[in-house]
DNA sequence: AATGAATGAGTTTTCATTCAT
DNA sequence: TATGAATGAAAACTCATTCAT
C-alpha cells in the first residue's frame, strides 16, 4: 500500500471522528494528509468509497488483534477474557479507531455490504461462545446477543477508561471491571 | 408546544437517523413534516438548534421512563431490575429514538453544554448504584463506570431485539439476557 | 414565465452558441443573467435540463414563426415561399438561435425524447409536401427527405446572409437563392 | 505518421462525435486507442491541437475525395454530378466524419486559422461554378452562396440516408435527390 | 518514445439561511 | 405566524497537463 494511501486513510480517521461524514470535506482531508485533493480521488475513487475501506481496515485490524496469542484449544473462560483483554488495551492505544467503530458501525454511510464483509472478521468468536455454551461454562443465550451484550460491554469500558485520561491505571480498571462481564456469562 | 413545532422534530428524528445530520437538508425535514422552510428556521433558528432540541427531549423522555414505578425506598437489585425493563421496553417501541442516541450521544454536532444538560436527566441512577455499593449488594465500582456499563449493555439488548424483527418475544429476550447484567454487578 | 427564468434563457442562448455547452459554467450564465447561481438551479434543476428547454422553446417559436400568414387552402408552391421567407427572415434577425439549432440539434446534449417534441413542431410541412407531391406541383419524394433537404439549403442561405453582415441587401439574396430551392422540388 | 497517433486520432474522432469536444477526456481518448496518456500529449501537445489536427485531417481528405475522377476539361452539370457522388458516398461510409464536420465546422473549438486552411480545400469547387456562370449553365448566384446552398444540400441527403439505416439503398436515394440540386441550380 | 501517478484549478450542484409578502 | 423564492458559499468530483522514470 502507497504511503499516499495510508496517509488520506490516517486523517480520514481522525477527521471522520471529530467531526463526522459530511462535516469532513474531502480537501480538508488531503490537506491534512498532505497530498492534493486529485490524490483522493484517484485511490478512493468516492467519498464514499473511502469510509467503506477505512471500516474495513478497521475491522480486520480489531479482529487480528482480539485473537492474538488465543488457542483453539483454550476452555471459553480463558479465552474470552485473553481477547477481552487484547480488545480493550488495542482500543485504549486506539481510541479514535473505537471512536469510528461506534460512530460508523451503524451509520448510513458505511453501504450494508462493507458492513457484512467487515462481521465476517469476528466470526470465530461465535465459536468461542458456542464450545462454552456446549461445555456448561456460560449462560445458554443465543450466540449473536452474547457477543453484542459482551461487545457493547467492552466498548463502554473502553470509553470510560479513555474519559478519564491517561493519567488512570487502565490495568487496575479492566480487573475491576472484567469480572462483571465474567460473572454476568457464567453459568451458576 | 404547537403541532407544526411537534411535526418538525418528528421528521428531524427520522431523517437524522436514516441519513445523518449533514446529510438530512432542512428543506427535506420542513418538507416531511408538512410546513415550509421558513417555519423550520421560526421555530429553531438554526439546524444545530434543532438537533440540539431534539437530543434534549429525547434525553428528558428517556430519563422519566426510566424512573417510572420506582421508588426511593426500592433496594438497588429490584429497582436496577425495573429501571432496566422499563429501558428496554421504551428502546424496543421507540427505535428511531434508540438509533439517534447511539448516533448522536458522541457525535460533534450537539454542543457539550447540551450533552450535559442531557446527563443530568439521569443522575438518579448515580445515587441508586451508590446505595447498592454501600449496603454491599453489587460490587464496588466506580457509579460512572457502572452505570456506562449497564447503558451500554442495555443498548445491545435492545439492538439484538430490534434486530430479530418483531416477531420475536422481547420479554423471553430479556429474561435471558438481564441477568447477565444483574449477575455481573452483584457482589460474591 | 419570470423574468429571471427569461433571463436565464436568453444568457444561455448566446453562451452556448459562443463557447459550447460544456464550456459554458452555470456561474457564468446566472452572472450574465444578472442572478445568482441558485436561482439557475432553482428554475431548471440541472444544466442538461436548461439547454433541453431551451431547445424546445426555439424549436416551438421557429415552427409557429414558419406557418404565420400560411392558410391550408394555399397551393404548395406559394405555402412553401411563405414559409421559408418567414423561416429566412426569422433567421437572420435571430442568428443565434440558427446557432444553437445547428450546433445542438445533432449534439449529445439534448435528450433523444426532447429531440423528438422538438420536431412535433415542424409536422405541418410534412402536410404541405404531402400535397404539393399528390398535386404533381413538386417532384415525388420521400417527404422526410423533401423536408431535411429544404431545411439545409435555407439554413446554407441564412447562414450566408449573416456571414455577408448587416450591410448585405437580404431580400436581395433571398430571392436570388430561393429560386434554386422551388426550381428544384419542381416536377418537370 | 505512426501507428499511435493514428489510433489516437481515430479514437477521437468517435469520441468527440459521440460526448462532444469538452465532454470527452483525453484519458478517455487514449484509454480507447490503448496508449497511455502521457502518448497523447507527446503527439499533440494539447487537446486543442489534437482537435485542430483532426479537422485538417478530415478536410483534406473531404477534399481529395471529391475531385476523384474529375477533370478541369468536364462542364459544370457533370463535374458537379461526379463530385457530389464521390462526396455523398463517402459520406455514408465514413458517417462519424460527417458528424465532425457538421459539429465542428462551426464550433468555437476550431481555432479560426485552422478552419480557414480547412477551407482551402474547396477553392477548386469555387472555379468550377464559375466557370458553370460563365458559360451559362447554372444561375448567376455568388459563387459562395452557391458553394454554401451545394454543401448543405448535400449533407441534408447524407444524413437522410444516414438515418434510413444501412438497409436502404443508398444509390436510389441520391438519384431521387440529386436532380433537385441540378435543376435548382440550372439556369432556365 | 512511452508511461501513468500526481496535481489543483475549475465544474456542477447543494443547502442553510434570509426576507418580502 | 407562516411562506417559499432567492441567495452564494462551500462541497464532491473531474480532467488537462506535467514529469520522474
Amino acid at each position: 500500500m502507497t504511503d499516499k494511501r495510508k496517509a488520506i486513510l490516517k486523517s480520514a480517521l481522525l477527521l471522520f471522528t471529530e467531526r463526522g461524514f459530511h462535516g469532513t470535506p474531502t480537501s480538508l482531508i488531503a490537506r491534512e494528509a498532505g497530498v492534493a485533493t486529485g490524490t483522493l480521488f484517484h485511490y478512493f475513487g468516492t467519498k464514499e468509497n473511502l469510509i467503506s475501506d477505512l471500516y474495513l481496515e478497521i475491522k480486520r485490524e480489531a479482529g487480528k488483534v482480539m485473537s492474538e496469542g488465543t488457542d483453539t484449544g483454550d476452555d471459553t473462560t480463558s479465552g474470552l477474557r485473553r481477547i477481552a483483554s487484547n480488545y480493550v488495551s488495542w482500543g485504549i492505544r486506539n481510541p479514535a479507531k473505537i471512536k469510528f467503530m461506534e460512530q460508523f458501525c451503524l451509520s448510513p454511510f458505511v453501504p450494508d455490504e462493507t458492513r457484512e464483509e467487515g462481521v465476517s472478521n469476528f466470526l470465530f468468536l461465535a465459536g468461542l461462545f458456542e464450545k462454552g455454551i456446549t461445555s456448561g461454562e456460560i449462560k445458554p443465550l443465543p450466540v449473536e446477543l452474547a457477543i453484542k451484550m459482551a461487545a457493547e460491554f467492552l466498548n463502554g469500558v473502553i470509553s470510560y477508561i479513555i474519559r478519564q485520561g491517561p493519567c488512570c491505571d487502565a490495568n487496575e480498571i479492566f480487573e475491576l471491571a472484567y469480572p462483571v462481564l465474567e460473572d454476568g456469562l457464567r453459568k451458576r
